[in-house]
DNA sequence: GTGAAAGCGCTAACAT
DNA sequence: ATGTTAGCGCTTTCAC
């Protein structure tokens, strides 16, 4: 378990092959030009004989170009953000990027330390899905000079790219099926919407659907809590409130829907009879709960993608461009729910 | 969108709190004992008006010490790895640790790849979930100094500290709950082992259960495919070959778990009735198809957590202590599917 | 208690 | 085509 042999560094190689540093740090940056065949060959070889590896800090530290991206997500145990992470990372990986991977719980305060030290790691740029409770920090963080791209929640559509799901599109379309279905009431159900930009949009998406296709008004119906009896009870108003109507409810995530859908089963209420269900978020086992559910699938791991692509322009064509907002469409899944 | 200010650097601090760099140095790194209070004080002054941030890169690259982990999962979208992430992160949080991770898709050659790029990170330490294929390369990376944990998927227990669940005793549980609800043949589904330890460690589990617990021989199908095609052959090859036994599979995870019950519904099986059903992983939607389905439940988040503290032993109390494996216990769900 | 000076392992002018 | 030199922003002897 000894360390077998002391750090090899670039004057070692340097040594070894009888040239100096400044030719090998050529050659480890690929300007071949600079260098006769031979020399290059025989750098290729003692590289490999000594197995030399450049020091990354070393590299980063003087070069300022760490190739390291930050990303720093709510919850990285959702699957949202899982997916979301895949293609970020996947995406990196194509243009030779790394990735910092930082998860907040959505708390603010763990947002802006983990930016920092990020930012303390020179990360060349960053990938934030934002509490959306600090704005100006952020504002102030761009500033300094380093890319932000807005992975799904958005906050000022003039400072920062922003990459996300067409929801509003979205909720049209689901509102118009729950229509031709025969629904006349549809509740809103959320997590609490906060600061989250994409709560809120999602809920502005759904009062203008309830305006312009049912012409009906909007119910919303917040989880201030997850728990069982909390939720049970949220159903049961809903009910009430709507008499003999024919009901839906219009869940704006999985984690939403998944905790509607136990507690429909603990109040054995049965869908679409009792009452539809429409939600976004198309997870693995929305099609296997009773008829499937009707959903909207967003495509989170474009999402990542496109948040990587967007920011490899910034970095490497231009800095200054203006900010974007890029919406990329979903798809209406119809199951047995509706 | 133009930086506001320069770069500020030790220097910067030094000059305008008027003592020289080590003293800063010190400060930054607590040493509060070899400075007067008044040093203290003013530099703390200097450093918020100045809005200081160390440059880690600089720091790590002096003292050896980056403060970062290394993670190396095979499937960053998958809800397993999703949730020993969540623990990992949240873990290395505690102890001021930042966390880089990469995802392989199973293939090797990434794997190593990856390995080899944080090294030249100067992570501190790895905790890798293996394919399986890299055991001579982990093993020459170890020898080189770094610590290396396993999660989940053990390979030579003799050289690794390897954190997973205790799924032989999980194992012979449910058997023992399959045998007691009358079962009288149990098939033992997987994706492919290929050198993937946790896979062959739970077939090993599974074939002594057989023999100890149900005194049955063992049958074992394997997902060489996940298409639709493919996943009710298998199914219905299983069903044949046992005729009018009392028949249930045994699903090595929740990715098995999840494309069975797909074709079961697909095919219009029923559990338990036409097939019982109990598998390893209690991912959110097991107890939402039909009656529930019975579940061994991994501890996923505590496994991420006890490889950062058993990778923080070995960095701060004892890098050469003889590896260890910790396998950490599991409950069997009891739900409708046996 | 505090500082000067020597690096950590690289890159990038500026030479030649 | 290649080398010399001066850092990047810190930490760490060693000296006072």
């Amino acid at each position: 378990m000894e360390k077998s042999e002391k750090n090899i560094t670039i004057v070692d190689v340097a040594e070894k092959a009888g040239v100096s540093k400044t030719t090998i740090s050529r050659y480890l940056n690929g300007k071949f030009e600079f260098m006769s065949a031979q020399s290059k060959h025989k750098i290729s070889q003692v590289i490999e004989e000594l197995n030399y590896r450049p020091n990354n800090l070393a590299r980063s530290l003087k070069s300022k170009r760490s190739r390291i991206i930050g990303v720093v997500v709510s919850d990285i145990g959702s699957p949202f953000a899982s997916i979301l992470l895949k293609g970020i990372s996947n995406c990196c990986d194509r243009y030779g990027y790394g990735v910092m991977i930082t998860s907040t719980d959505d708390d603010p305060r763990k947002e802006r330390e983990y930016i920092l030290s990020m930012i303390d790691q020179r990360v060349e740029g960053l990938i934030v899905n934002t509490t959306g409770e600090n704005n100006k920090f952020l504002e102030k963080m761009a500033q300094t000079g380093i890319p932000i791209i807005l992975a799904d929640r958005p906050i000022d559509l003039n400072l920062f790219d922003t990459v996300r799901t067409a929801d509003m599109d979205a909720t049209i379309k689901a509102m118009e099926h729950l229509k031709e279905r025969g629904f006349t009431k549809v509740g809103f159900f959320s997590e609490p919407l906060g600061n989250i930009g994409t709560r809120i949009w999602r809920y502005g998406a759904y009062e203008r659907a309830c305006r312009d296709v049912l012409k009906i008004s909007p119910q919303s119906y917040i989880l201030e809590s997850k728990s069982e009896e909390f939720v049970e009870r949220l159903l049961e108003r809903f009910i009430t409130l709507n008499g003999a109507e024919k009901k839906a409810i219009y869940s704006t995530n999985g984690v939403t829907t998944l905790h509607i859908v136990k507690a429909m089963r603990r109040l054995n209420l049965k869908f679409p009879d009792d009452i539809g269900i429409c939600g976004i978020d198309n997870w693995d086992w929305t099609e296997l709960v009773g008829n499937g559910i009707t959903v909207i699938s967003q495509p989170s791991y474009k999402v990542g993608k496109e948040c990587v692509k967007r920011l490899m322009f910034r970095l490497h064509r231009n800095r200054n461009a203006a900010p974007r907002l890029i919406e990329l469409d979903c798809e209406l899944v119809i199951r047995g729910s509706t």
